[in-house]
RNA sequence: GGGCACGUAGAUCAGCGGAAGAUCGCUGCUUUCGCAAAGCAGAGGCCGGGGGUUCAAAUCCCCCCGUGUCCA
């Protein structure tokens, strides 16, 4: 990066001249005379004990002062996002504030809901998990404070110069920092395809807020200015809290009396890390995440499940719950919602502690008997068997250590070993768009204006063509509606010519043909939109609110929609839900929802601000996740449910008609996935449901509500007759048993063994059951010839070591030409097709007659 | 999304290329006034599903389904 992207006026304004930190290398601005940027590890934290804050701050008392200051400023306040970042698929959680406005803000497809805003973003990382409890300041939950601006080419807010004056002012301003404290150092900063220059502030060996520029875009080697310049900065608000007390650690200034009342029965590091881990869980459980195997809800299962073990280290039995509970009155002051929903959350906690619980006794006599069958080998649980047990069964070493009898000692890196089994495994490309690429229009093609929400009735439109290339049509306007928020696109025609898909992207909705467009820009065309399939989707869209809007009710707010689908077959919701939906639960909803549909409830869609949707609905707004924005399109219907959504809808809950849930299955732990239809497709699941069911009742000869009943008698015959089948099987062999076993020309006896041979045409199943039966006590052989789809067997079984059967196929197999093998009990040869079976036969014969004897050839 | 483990009799599991087993439970008989218990006998298996390799698959390979778990 050029040094000259940092030679901001504002440095040479207030007299700070550049130095070159001694340690890292790296250039920075400042008032003062030092060697060093001040940060960790160059330099030590000089704040402890003294802090360089004009006073010090709990952490509601920062939260207040740093937003109120940049309000001062002309920011506008914005309300926190949630923890989980429902809006993108690239990441679980918020991790920055920044995360809010991406992509669609920062890539310049959505104006930014306010400019300049100011927001306290609580974030959750997990990649210094080992560090909380132990560095003294890694959090897995902390807030990032920020200011972000926006600009544009037409209208520039505020950029590098003002940004930097506007955390100096912070710090020395507000704070009373001693400015020559202060240091800015030069790190470019690059993620996401876009970078730019960033200013990393140091002070009294902590990193006090980063400043990144976002200016360029990587175009091979190349640098790309954006359209879109973005002022992304963070402020830890848990850093300025400690920094303000001047404490030993972050956790006493953040957590305070809370810190003190653990403390009492926990030591320092288990203390900090339960309390960090209840405050994390307490707002990604508020914001919907249940515990689950996989994707954002198994980070809520490490919590739990760590937070649990070091729990059980106390002198005096804590509870988790209560933990929790504790830590969520220090966050409801700012975080009123953290409070709204505790019975529920409690209810999550209890199920998943249960699972825990569970967990380790399904493992405990798995362990004890590997215990035992490695004792019995001379050998004893090690490393390898911990980390075994803990990545397969989710039993922690300190677990096991209770379990086993002799337990082995936990290594150090027990953790590091065990993240490396994973490293080698193939990391997922999921999260790339895989959309056809759309092309880029040039900025003069005006925005596509959008119809749908005027009307979602309207199928039939004039527009003029605003571009057009290939298949490929943009309008100055449409009716036509885009694949998004789950709901599939429109299909119809523009003229004569069929519309075979509609997306978005940008501004713009592109419609593609089946063939090369006719139309030139400038041209008026009309199009029309297939309305039974829009009526369609608008009836699976609304049944899709219906139902997400009534499980919510039934079932508690963690349950949130994790995934959507509305087709013209079928819709699907998947929803968060601790476990499965229990049968009477599901005739509930089936009730409830056609009761709502009955009802034939207003659906109003509408704008708003987002400031005001989010005050009367809170973020249950954002099921289908958050969309960034000025204004929010509510979709509402009264009482039942409230989202913000894009779809189009009925505007009655009668239009949907009636809907029928088709199938409730769990796709993963903590998510259940309803498949359901309405409307047309509703009735004509309903009609091939029943002809399918009059039928079964024809074939069955049986009443349709006696169907059940009819195959489970039709089923027991079956067992009944498999196994009359198999009794009458047994007493043929038998019987044919007996009668060999009764004609002296198939009897061999000699030196107490018997022979028996026999030509016999079975199968195999049934060659092994008349050898069983043949040769039932000590000494007997049966030889068994048989002949199949042309092809020769000879089956041999024995009970006498002298005449093992292998052995005899073994030999017989080089005059038989075939394959085969077996154990000394029984074995098998196969010959080519047309071997002569039957001297094979009497070969085997000799060949056992002679080993029977014994003697020194044997 | 990826890795690993598991899926065999009603239950808990063993077997991991050559004739499906153990323990508990169940049924019957013996014993007992009866119960418990013991002894004897017996019933009970698409070895999760589907492909493949092999003379031969519960066993090896591939794909699916289900359960658990770890990692992102």
């Amino acid at each position: 990066m050029d040094p000259s992207e940092y030679d901001l006026a504002f440095f040479h304004r207030s007299g700070m001249h550049r130095r070159t930190c001694s340690k890292c290398g790296h250039a920075f601005w400042t008032l003062g005379a030092h060697s060093v940027c001040q940060e960790a590890p160059c330099a030590p934290y000089g704040f402890i004990g003294h802090s360089p804050f004009r006073r010090s701050y709990s952490p509601d008392e920062m939260r207040e002062a740093y937003l109120s200051f940049f309000e001062r400023r002309g920011h506008t306040r914005l309300p926190r996002y949630p923890t989980i970042a429902r809006w993108r698929n690239d990441v679980f959680f918020t991790q920055a504030s920044v995360y809010d406005f991406q992509p669609w803000v920062t890539s310049g497809a959505i104006p930014p809901p306010a400019n300049p805003l100011t927001i306290s973003q609580p974030c959750l990382r997990f990649i210094d998990l080992e560090e909380v409890g132990k560095s003294g300041r890694h959090f897995t939950m902390f807030e990032m404070m920020a200011h972000h601006a926006f600009n544009r080419p037409d209208h520039e807010v505020y950029f590098k110069d003002r940004c930097t004056e506007l955390c100096h002012e912070l710090l020395t301003g507000e704070f009373g920092v001693d400015p020559t404290l202060i240091t800015y150092k030069e790190e470019e900063w690059e993620g996401g395809g876009n970078l730019g220059p960033s200013l990393s502030v140091g002070l009294l060996g902590l990193e006090v807020a980063t400043l990144v520029f976002m200016e360029y875009t990587r175009d091979g080697e190349r640098l790309k200015p954006m359209p879109l310049t973005v002022v992304d900065t963070g402020y830890g608000l848990e850093r300025y809290t400690w920094l303000s007390q001047g404490t030993k650690n972050a956790y006493e200034a953040v957590f305070g009396p809370t810190y003190d009342e653990i403390r009492r029965s926990l030591p320092p590091y288990e203390s900090a890390v339960v309390i960090d881990h209840a405050r994390a869980l307490s707002l990604m459980l508020t914001d919907g995440v249940v515990p689950s195997n996989a994707k954002e809800g198994y980070f809520a299962r490490l919590l739990i499940r760590r937070a649990i073990r070091l729990l059980a280290r106390s002198s005096e039995p804590m509870d988790l719950i209560a933990v929790i509970e504790r830590v969520s009155r220090d966050l409801v002051g700012h975080f009123p919602e953290v409070g709204q929903n505790r019975e529920d959350r409690d209810r999550v906690l209890q199920a998943e502690i249960e699972r825990f619980g569970e967990a380790i006794e399904r493992a405990r006599p798995v362990l004890r008997r590997q215990e035992e069958r490695l004792r019995s080998e001379g050998r004893s649980p090690g490393t390898e068997e911990l980390i075994e047990w803990y990545d397969s069964l989710g039993v922690p070493p300190d677990v096991a250590t209770g379990i086993l009898a002799n337990p082995p000692p936990v290594p150090e890196d027990f953790y590091s070993r065990v993240a490396d089994r994973h490293v080698h495994e193939t990391p997922t490309n999921d999260y790339a768009e895989h959309h056809d690429a759309l092309p880029e229009l040039p900025a003069r093609i005006p925005a596509t204006d959008v119809g749908y929400y005027l009307d979602p009735y309207t199928v039939s439109f004039e527009a003029h063509v605003a571009w057009s290339d290939g298949p490929l049509v943009v309008l100055d306007r449409t009716y036509f509606y885009p694949t998004g928020g789950g709901q599939i696109h429109d299909t119809g025609h523009l003229g004569e010519v069929p519309v075979i898909d509609v997306a978005r992207q940008g501004p713009w909705i592109y419609h593609r043909l089946d063939r090369p467009s006719p139309f030139r820009p400038g041209e008026r065309v009309r199009g029309r939109i297939d309305a039974a399939r829009r009526t369609q989707l608008m009836q699976h869209h609304t049944a899709t609110h219906i139902i997400n809007g009534t499980l919510r009710r039934l079932l508690g707010p963690h349950v949130w929609q994790a995934g959507a689908y509305k087709g013209t077959e079928f819709a699907r919701i998947d929803v968060t839900h601790y476990r499965p939906l229990t049968e009477e639960e599901l005739r509930t909803v089936g009730r409830r929802i056609n009761r709502v549909v009955r009802e034939n409830r207003p659906v109003r869609s509408y704008f708003e601000p987002r400031n005001e949707a989010e005050r009367r609905f809170g973020f249950a707004l954002y099921q289908g996740g958050a969309v960034p924005g000025k204004d929010l399109r509510i979709v509402e219907i009264e009482d039942v449910d409230v989202e913000a959504c894009g779809g189009t809808h009925c505007t009655h809950t009668s239009e949907v008609g009636a809907i029928d849930i088709l199938d409730v299955e769990r796709i993963q732990d903590g998510v259940i996935r309803l498949t359901y239809a309405s409307g047309e497709r509703a009735l004509e699941i309903r009609e091939e449901r029943d002809r399918a069911l009059r039928e079964a009742s024809r074939r069955l000869g049986v009443p349709p509500e006696k169907i059940s009943e009819g195959v489970k008698h039709l089923y027991e015959e079956l067992e009944a007759t498999h196994r009359s089948e198999r009794e009458r099987r047994r007493e043929d062999l038998g019987a044919i048993a007996n009668r060999l076993c009764s004609s002296p020309e198939n009897l061999d006896s000699i030196e107490g063994i018997t022979i028996v041979r026999a030509r016999v045409d079975l199968d195999r199943a049934e060659l092994t059951e008349l050898s069983r039966l043949l040769s039932k006590g000590p000494n007997r052989v049966a030889l068994l010839a048989s002949e199949r789809d042309g092809r020769g067997t000879l089956f041999v079984g024995s009970t006498t070591a002298r005449v093992p059967a292998n052995e005899i196929v073994e030999l017989a197999k080089a005059r038989f030409g075939g394959k085969g093998g077996g154990s000394p009990s029984a074995a098998t040869a196969v010959g080519e097709p047309g071997a002569p079976l039957a001297e094979a036969l009497e070969w085997a014969r000799t060949e056992a007659r002679r080993r029977a004897v014994p003697g020194p050839a044997s």
